[in-house]
Formats: structure tokens, sequence, C-alpha cells
DNA sequence: CCACCGTCCTGGCTGC
DNA sequence: TGCAGCCAGGACGGTG
């Protein structure tokens, strides 16, 4: 569920709790999977003893710059988080994975549905370079996100979750993107015109820092936002087939598209 | 380029 | 009440 606001909203926890300056002193690893880029010493040896240069967020990763300068890297998955907490605080069952601070406290990465991942790189390109355009960015225009749709014959909603089209979208924010404008996901890119576009695009960017408004709004003191419970009532598109469109009050319909459950509302969507 | 499949995982739901 | 079974979800790799 963590799509570009949350894995901000996280990003600027992270902040809060003062992560940058911190050295990491060691890691303790008991679903070693979690490592995706590669090895999973050669993780351990590059983040013990580095120290956290400065935070940043590219798409749904969340990237801690070292001052190596080295790059570790954070995917929530759909069910992670990464609280900051004493490391005497007893431990949550799925924090599986800990990395050690060097003031006492320990970086948790809580994932029950193992989904998320770590990565350690020389550079944050290597993790994040095949990745596309950031929504939020200033160079993502209703034109850039034309010429990346031209050519496309694809439905429009599976290309707006496309990572390497744009970066950071979700299932939710893509169909919140598509009920502001007024378009059905299965619409074909190729069909779309140049207002239509226009109006994903501004769609994309008010429901995602719409999302980042509220999150943020609610405080970064305490534990790391979970958005579920937090956002859910703001989203237009109710994600339960059959409840009532926040905008005309008429039933949403949930299809399946490469199997994801889409949700859209055939009256403000045709 | 497009569509589909399997893989990773388990909490939470449905149906019997 | 118990239990089996399915499903969601993001990313990636493979196949046609």
């Amino acid at each position: 569920m963590p799509e570009l606001p949350e894995v901000e909203a996280a990003k600027r926890y992270l902040d809060a709790a003062g992560l940058a300056g911190r050295r990491f002193t060691g890691a303790d690893l008991r679903w070693p999977r979690a490592v995706r880029s590669g090895d999973v010493e050669e993780f351990v040896l590059g983040i013990t003893g580095a120290a956290v240069r400065r935070l940043g967020r590219r798409g749904k990763f969340i990237l801690i710059h070292l001052n190596t300068p080295a790059c570790l890297a954070i995917h929530l998955g759909m069910t992670g988080s990464v609280p900051i907490v004493d490391a005497a605080e007893p431990r949550h069952k799925f924090a599986h994975n800990v990395l050690h601070l060097d003031d006492g406290r320990e970086l948790r990465f809580i994932d029950p549905r193992k989904l998320g991942g770590l990565w350690f790189a020389p550079d944050a390109e290597t993790i994040v370079g095949r990745l596309g355009i950031e929504p939020l960015g200033r160079d993502f225009s209703a034109a850039t996100l034309q010429s990346r749709l031209t050519g496309r014959s694809a439905p429009i909603k599976p290309l707006l979750m496309d990572q390497a089209l744009i970066a950071g979208v979700g299932n939710i924010y893509a169909d919140e993107a598509l009920v502001r404008a007024g378009i059905g996901p299965l619409r074909p890119a190729n069909s779309l015109t140049v207002d239509e576009i226009a109006a994903i695009h501004a769609g994309l960017v008010d429901s995602l820092q719409l999302a980042i408004d509220r999150l943020t709004s609610l405080g970064t003191s305490g534990k790391p936002p979970t958005s579920r419970e937090e956002t859910r009532d703001y989203f237009l598109i109710p994600r339960q087939a059959g409840a009532p469109c926040r905008r005309c009050g008429d039933p949403v319909t949930r299809t399946i598209i490469r199997a994801r459950s889409a949700y859209h509302c055939p009256t403000c969507q045709p």
C-alpha cells in the first residue's frame, strides 16, 4: 500500500527522528532475503561504520545517502514500515531486520508480508537509475506525460503504475488520478486527447500532493504513518465495489486489470 | 511493445 | 467454532 505519498511521509519521519548524522554500528538480519542488492555480507559490511549524510526519496524508494559515499535504499513493499526506536524496546514480531545506530536506537525494518526490500550500492543511481520521472518534480508536465505515453496502446492505468514510466504511482493513486480526470482505467493510452492527458497529469499531481499534505499534517511524532486508516476516507474512489462514489454518489465498479483491483466510477469515468 | 505467468509472503477474509 | 483455501499487493524475470 505505501506509494509515493506514504514513502515520502516515512522519509520525513526518519528525518524528524534525526537519522541524518547518525552512524550505523551494525545490522541484525534475521530475514536476509530482504537484501535485494545481492550479497548480504556486502550489505552489512557496507553500512557498518557508515554515517548518514542525508535522506532522499525516489519513487517508492527511501534513499539513505551515506558518507562513504554509498547508498542504502529501502522499499516498503506493501506492508513495510521503518520506525526508529530505542534498542531496549521489545521487538515487534515482524521486525525481522534491524539496523543499529550509534545513539542507542535502531532502525527497524518491519514487513509482515515480506514484499519490501533493502539495497546497498556504491551510488543511488545503481538502485533507482531505471525509474521513470518523478511526478512531483519540476520537469513533470502534461507535455512530458504525453511524450511518455505516445505510441502506447496499453490501458492507461497500468501505464501510470509502470515505475519505469512514472516513479511512485501505485494502484491507489492511479485510480485517484483517473477519477479526477474523468477517464476510465481501460482507455488505451493512444486514444487519449491532449486535454485528457493534461487532466490525468493534474489528477496525479493533485492526489499525490493532497495525500502528502494530509499525511504530514498528522504529525511526524511517534511511529511512521501507516496510511490506510489515515487516508482511506479521503480517497475519491472508495476501495470497495458498490460503495458510493464521493463525487456523484453512484456505486463504483471493481475491475481486474493485470491482476490488480481497479475501482472506478462509471458515471464520472464513462 | 503487449499480455500473461510465476515468485515472493502472510494477515485477513470467505465459505463450508 | 474451526479449518481450509484464497486473495491482495509491488517488482521482477520469463515466455509467447
